[in-house]
RNA sequence: GCGGGGUUAGCUCAGCGGUAGAGCGUCUCCUUUACACGGAGAGGGUCAGGGGUUCGAAUCCCUUACCCCGCACCA
């Protein structure tokens, strides 16, 4: 009737095997049952570049424990899975793979090289798939979407349409970041800063009083080509005279005006004379703007120099362009000095290109009045981050935030849903006209692309077939919980919370947790060229899902996890101490869990009452710790449970019943009932973090459902506690370690057998320990337990935890080493009674100490006292 | 410059007002029929430094030092 457990645990052996068993019987799909409340996640979809990281396997980890913890409570639980288009970074690594053979995209035409990318999309995405799904990922592959999917393009096109009928989308001309290599501008957050030791060159400019000179510092020296005038302080005496003068730019030989401008020029820097370039820095340009300088663009959109740059120059690199200005001012004499210079340039996040600011028409989001309720729904707690100390951040993010770039100049994405006509009209609509609607001339769809977090602001309700009134959105949406990087607050998660709001009136999630950072041992980023990165393919295939998962949720404090190669499959010895264990119960149970029967609670014996309820205050613990996202301490608890206090304590107390050494057939039948329950709850409450092996060990146990991941998750339940058992237990187990210790330190072998004399301190007490002498001669290997009468001369004494015990010891030698360890254990004792004799003997403690700690205090004294007296006798 | 986080056992980290903890590593003993991916033990910390509040501080406040991470600035 009962199966037994393979003699070793090898996980490759069933993991995918149940996988497919779970995708069978349908359970990740959501079942239509208006009793149960929902609980709904989305995935954060991870981008069809390439394969998923080890940081994919944390999150997607984190998002499969809250799923499957839902969902065995009761739950009727959705989780959303899906990729996304990745715009940039899917073009990027698409163009790099064509450029190994060759290829670039303007030679396939936009057209062409698209239909690559989806290509390239479709491959990938069934990786990732493949990849979640052996992690264990519960997610509902029926409902699977992708960014570019019609339906989600749709939502985006009504959101576009929409936001620019509202006067939120505007087009215009504006300093952009540019990435010259992807020949797109990106948005501000985009952009990222790297220290660079650069060099601060000082350049002469003639100005026409004779004689007189500038000496204008700077660290682009190309853009002197596009400069259109010289600013000072208006405050700064060296200059004032010059204000309103012309200098004559080197090299291009332009008369360009001495300005004055309080807000760009700082007296104390450098020379406190700047070059102003307005189609080239973003002060620059808007300087520019406010004394009405002509502009000058001198680099192009490639980061070459333009006609404008001088004939010399045109067609040239930026940064070759830049080393021949040097050269040519060092030849005319007007390079002064030269100086060594720590600055920050910005570079483009995905290709580490220099951005190049540059002036262009771009389309942008009006982002203040969607921010507006986007911070207060965090501050009136509608949305919770966690944890909170990243709320100070998101404020502060959103408090100062720029209108949105949101064009990219790009052909992987959702194209920009508006219609220009051969007049200069611009429609905007969902789809495309026949003609223009003002002239009636032809129309050409706008060439640019979104930018990819457009659509990723609109995941949570996309995905559920919004704009539509569908039952999905009805059901699910706004969903539950968000985990996801803490990198993305504010790419993603912001504009998810600023479009729900906008659009559904609702909080697209109510709690959002970020999780840290998996690092490498040295706390290093993980990244490809480091070549630190873990495949977590490559983990499972090593060590199972479960390990990998197991160790993943332990160490998820809410901060970076630091986790190598070395450390990331930890915990797969507690997998296959979980594989023993059960293996070791199915030996000695003959029952299945749907026998019923249950538990007769009267004849339970303290050794059972104690593990029901350690399990249960295990049960409690997970519960509670997994409410607040302490994925650590839920995981902690179990550990903690099934190996030390099961496995080391109750198994090993278990096995004289279990064994036939010791009580009737009735006490027997009752063991193994307990130990069926206590390991059916144990795998439940571990299921959703090791779902695979606790699936295949619990199929052997006979239970009503089919699957552990539709059986009930495990609650708290207040007859299972037992605070006397506990405490009687606890002497049980106090007493064994003191016998092993004395025994070890005194030099006698495990298999040497003593006789213990102990006494408690009421008749209920001692008569406990008569009916209970066989755990403590199984455990502590002794002759024979007596409840009464005296130790003999030479017997160890010792108090714990209320008992007095006496060990007899045979005729030994005892050594200085030993004695030395005795003198120790009496100077620690009394030195920790000083202390608390101290304590309350201070008047001051005693009335302003709350009760229980003053009763403690109290308790712990008198144990202590005792103790040392007997402590003393062993000298 | 502004903000956030950190500094606790050899390593990685919990604990955040009432007797210093875990995992891993180290050392000793043990092949006891679930497990040597095991069992039983041991050793190891003036909780970064200095002040303060409190009967009591690793825990709260101030301060110094160092380390991370954002954001802003950078001619």
């Amino acid at each position: 009737m009962k199966e037994e457990l393979a003699k070793r645990y090898e996980p490759s052996t069933f993991e995918q095997r149940i996988y497919s068993a779970w995708e069978a019987g349908g359970y990740f799909t959501p079942v239509d049952d208006p009793e149960k409340p929902k609980f709904s996640i989305v995935i954060p979809p991870p981008n069809v570049t390439g394969r998923l990281h080890i940081g994919h396997a944390l999150v997607n980890t984190l998002q499969d424990i809250l799923a499957r913890w839902k969902r065995m409570s009761g739950f009727n639980t959705l989780w959303l899975p899906g990729t996304d288009h990745a715009g940039i970074a899917t073009q990027m690594v698409v163009e790099r793979h064509l450029a190994n053979q060759g290829i670039n995209r303007f030679d396939l035409g936009r057209e062409k090289f698209v239909e690559k990318i989806w290509e390239w999309k479709d491959q990938h995405r069934t990786e990732i798939k493949d990849q979640l799904t052996r992690l264990g990922a519960s997610a509902d592959w029926t409902r699977e979407r992708f960014t570019l999917d019609e339906g989600l393009s749709r939502a985006v096109r009504y959101v576009f349409v929409k936001l620019y009928e509202d006067g939120l989308i505007y087009r215009g001309i504006a300093m952009v970041n540019w990435c010259p290599r992807c020949r797109t501008a990106i948005s501000d957050i985009e952009v990222e800063f790297r220290e660079r030791n650069a060099s601060l060159w000082y350049v002469d400019y003639d100005v026409e009083i004779d004689g007189r000179k500038l000496t204008v510092a700077t660290t682009r020296p190309e853009t002197m080509l596009g400069d259109t005038a010289v600013a000072v302080h208006p405050d700064d005496e060296r200059y004032k005279d010059l204000i309103g003068k012309h200098a004559i730019l080197p090299i291009a030989n332009r008369r360009i005006p001495i300005i004055a401008d309080p807000i760009l020029v700082d007296p104390e820097f450098g020379t406190g004379v700047v070059k102003v370039t307005p189609s080239h820095d973003k002060n620059d340009y808007e300087t520019g703007k406010r004394h009405d300088l002509p502009q000058l663009q001198v680099i192009a959109e490639d980061g070459r120099m333009t006609a404008a740059a001088g004939a010399e120059f045109e067609g040239l690199d930026r940064f070759e362009a830049r080393k021949k200005v040097v050269e040519l001012l060092k030849e005319s004499g007007q390079l002064v000095k030269v100086e060594s210079h720590a600055n920050n340039v910005g570079v483009h996040g995905k290709c580490d290109t220099d951005i190049e600011p540059m002036v262009s028409r771009q389309w942008f989001v009006k982002i203040e009045p969607l921010a507006g309720p986007a911070i207060e729904a965090v501050r009136s707690g509608a949305v919770q981050i966690i944890p909170q100390s990243w709320e100070s951040t998101y404020f502060n993010w959103m408090e100062n935030i720029h209108d949105w770039t949101i064009s990219r100049q790009l052909w992987w994405g959702h194209r920009i849903p508006a219609f220009h006509c051969t007049n200069g009209h611009t429609t905007v609509t969902m789809d495309e006209p026949s003609t223009c609607p003002e002239c009636g001339a032809k129309v050409t769809q706008e060439t640019d692309v979104l930018d990819t977090w457009f659509s990723s602001g609109l995941w949570p309700f996309s995905t559920m077939g919004w704009p539509d009134d569908t039952p999905d959105v009805r059901t699910f949406y706004p969903t539950d919980t968000l985990v996801t990087g803490f990198d993305i607050l504010f790419f993603w998660v912001a504009r998810m919370i600023m479009f729900g709001l906008r659009f559904t009136g609702k909080a697209p999630f109510s709690q959002v947790f970020l999780n840290g950072l998996v690092r490498d041992e040295q706390g290093q980023k993980m990244s490809k060229t480091k070549g630190n990165v873990i495949d977590p393919l490559d983990v499972v295939n090593e060590v199972g899902a479960d390990a990998l998962r197991f160790t993943l949720a332990i160490s998820t404090t809410g901060r970076d996890i630091p986790l190598g190669k070395s450390r990331i499959g930890g915990y797969s010895a507690f997998v296959n101490k979980i594989w023993n264990a059960s293996r070791f119960a199915l030996m000695h149970i003959d029952i299945e869990l749907k026998d019923g029967g249950g538990i007769d609670r009267d004849h339970l014996r303290t050794v059972e009452r104690w593990i029901l309820s350690r399990l249960n205050s295990v049960t409690a613990e997970v519960n509670r710790q997994l409410s607040v996202f302490r994925f650590d301490e839920a995981a902690s608890a179990l550990y903690q449970f099934f190996w030390h206090e099961f496995c080391d304590w109750y198994i090993e107390m278990a096995k004289p019943v279990l064994l036939g050494r010791h009580g009737s057939d009735d006490d027997r039948k009752l063991a193994r009932r307990v130990l069926l329950e206590v390991l059916d709850r144990s795998l439940r409450l571990l299921h959703p973090f090791m779902p695979f092996v606790t699936e295949e060990i619990w199929q052997k146990l006979g239970g009503v459902e089919p699957s552990i991941m539709i059986a009930p998750y495990p609650i708290p339940e207040e007859v299972l506690e037992d605070p006397e058992a506990e405490r009687l237990m606890n002497a049980v187990k106090a007493i064994i370690t003191t016998i092993r210790n004395v025994r070890a330190e005194r030099g006698f072998t495990p298999k040497d057998r003593f006789k213990l004399y102990i006494t408690g301190s009421d008749a209920r007490d001692t008569n406990f320990f008569h009916e209970h002498a066989y755990l403590l001669i199984e455990l502590a290997r002794l002759t024979e337990v007596a409840v009464e009468g005296t130790a003999p001369e030479g017997a160890h004494h010792d108090v714990i935890e209320g008992f007095h015990i006496a060990i007899e010891f045979p005729e030994k030698e005892v050594s200085a080493e030993q004695l030395e360890k005795v003198r120790r254990d009496i100077e620690k004792t009394q030195k920790e009674l000083e202390s608390i004799e101290a304590k309350l003997a201070d008047e001051r403690f005693v009335k302003n100490a709350p009760a229980h700690i003053v009763g403690g205090a109290q308790a712990r004294q008198t144990e202590l006292r005792a103790r040392l007296e007997k402590l003393q006798q062993n000298q």
